[in-house]
DNA sequence: AGAACATATGTCAAAATATACATATACAAA
DNA sequence: TTTGTATATGTATATTTTGACATATGTTCT
């Protein structure tokens, strides 16, 4: 069971989804901690329809293509449920960002200065994003939701890519007002 | 070439080095933003001396197996350069961790509590870490190493790590004390 | 009528990465 | 003496991920 088959039961658990859906989820909301294109997700929902975990039926449709709707199976719950708490292993970072960062005393300061200005664009867009789907979820629940429901989890995921960013922004602001000194 | 070619580009920019080396930097302290295995590094570097971006001498040995020292040539040092500041592609994020955290809401709570204390005392260790190494870097350098230094880009990543471990604690304890609600 | 686009599902090949296999020297500890 | 560890360099296999290829329906825009 790899990481992605997790990923897509997750995400299953959460109400009945094509691969398609799937697809649109993983380059959206959820590619803000894990990201997967459809060439990897067929295949996976055919692995874990294999072993079970999902079950899969075929809706005919007028208006637009067939499509094959799946839903987690009780074993499928119980395969999540175990993962969701067992020993994380330490995963192995690869940040661009920061293996160039790595060698920027070997660039002109100028254009090192623009690159950190746009990137701290970039990561303050992001941050306001966070901000409003957070500020959204807030309304809808009048506060923090409860702990027991998904918009919980969501919210918490929320939380951290907004503070996140903000460390992000702040740290990129250090770097750009230390190479103008 | 790969970022991986970068990486390593970027290491024998700051000196020679055998593969093996490359492996136990890309284990230890550089694995705070890319990481490789020596599976991984000896095939590179057969690839960048072919491109001519690395060149080698074999070095004997008489109390250890001999080893290659790698070096950077002109055309690597040139290519490394084009690239720091060349743009960035966002890269597809895949964290375990925040998977997990978006179906927290499934699990007994006491159990998520424990979960997260555990990563809270990890995240905690490392911030510790990243702070005596940049104790070291400041007291080596009397303050911020001087931009043009290499020791610069070492602190600036050091920096990042300590203040992202700050947040990613934070975030947890702030998780830890909502699932107590 | 034709083009572009969203929906919908797949496969194939290549690249990147991880895990295991494989070998050899020298030193230190048990 | 054997075991483990650090040094040192590779290969082989499997898995994961990406990017390209491939097809088909229906709607909307020009």
């Amino acid at each position: 069971m790899s990481k992605l088959s997790f990923a897509i039961l997750g995400q299953l658990m959460r109400g009945s989804r094509t691969g398609y859906d799937l697809a649109q989820e993983f380059r959206d909301g959820l590619s803000q901690f894990w990201h997967a294109k459809h060439s990897q997700i067929y295949p996976e929902l055919q692995k874990l329809k294999d072993l079970g975990q999902v079950k899969v039926s075929e809706v005919k449709q007028s208006s637009r293509p067939d499509k094959k709707v799946y839903n987690i199976t009780p074993a499928g719950e119980c395969a999540l449920l175990e993962w969701i708490l067992s020993p994380l292993p330490d995963a192995p970072v690869r940040s661009e960002l920061h293996l160039r960062t790595h060698s920027i005393h070997l660039v002109p300061k100028d254009q090192a200065i623009a690159f950190y200005e746009n990137e701290l664009a970039r990561t303050e867009a992001e941050r306001e994003g966070f901000e409003m789907q957070l500020a959204r979820l807030e309304a809808a629940f009048s506060g923090i939701p409860p702990s027991e429901n998904e918009a919980f989890s969501t919210y918490a995921n929320l939380k951290f890519g907004m503070e996140n960013r903000r460390q992000v922004a702040e740290w990129s602001r250090w770097l750009i007002a230390s190479l103008h000194a």
